[in-house]
DNA sequence: CCGTATCCGATCCGATACTG
DNA sequence: CAGTATCGGATCGGATACGG
């Protein structure tokens, strides 16, 4: 992904760097700490190591990611959130995240929520 | 566009319904107020009608815009933020504007904001 | 464990022409 | 002014294989 010159304004560059499929979801998961690739790979259902890698790349040459290469065997690599950048935009991720939320309680899909423990068991009766 | 059954988290379905290079901006203009598609075709520089209208038709059936429309001739019709779920968008968005004014910023770019009014004249020294 | 390369179908979006 | 339809190039992302 490169940057172009010019922007209709701010915001647009703003989506263009979080344009990609698994790019808000893996920012999500950073939240919670620096991890590894492979930890990565295997918290982020259904994402391949390419989309993983290819998008871990381009989130840190975009300076929201930081990375720390361990030197020695066996190979060790963490990746972690900047800051400020990385949780300044987590907290815009925070906003989407509740706005996904009340959209699913609003059209019957709080049974997934449950499920993964997002929301408590049985949430407020209609 | 379409809703699917299953996401990895909340967060990947708003990521999804704002998908769309257009999506943002769109939102983004309507924080002014309500306006009318040609007024939109007009500011929004270099969007077709084709996407503005595609665009403006998702984001209505995602709940994040509302539509009047105003009988007799000459056609009226005038699209709006729905509350709270499109200002609560906005305020995710009102952070990507920062974040990417933050950017823009760190990487030399600031003539451009200047010259669209974003950023006064003489910004901090370095 | 970490990272790169290729192939290929799906989708996005711009241009353009046309209707009520 | 508001909205629909089609076509084609560019980009995205999944599968898969391979190298440090």
């Amino acid at each position: 992904m490169k940057i172009r010159a010019v922007y209709t304004c701010p915001l647009e560059l703003t989506h263009d760097m979080i344009k990609g499929k698994w790019k808000p979801i893996i920012l999500w998961r950073l939240r919670l700490g620096p991890t590894s690739l492979s930890k990565l790979e295997r918290d982020i259902e259904g994402i391949t190591q390419k989309m993983l890698l290819q998008h871990l790349k381009e989130l840190t040459e975009l300076g929201f990611i930081g990375k720390t290469v361990y030197e020695g065997y066996p190979l060790k690599v963490e990746y972690f959130l900047t800051r400020p950048q990385g949780e300044k935009l987590l907290s815009a991720l925070q906003i989407m995240q509740e706005i996904g939320i009340d959209y699913m309680v609003e059209h019957g899909m709080q049974d997934a929520l449950i499920e993964k423990g997002i929301l408590p068991q049985v949430p407020t009766k209609k």
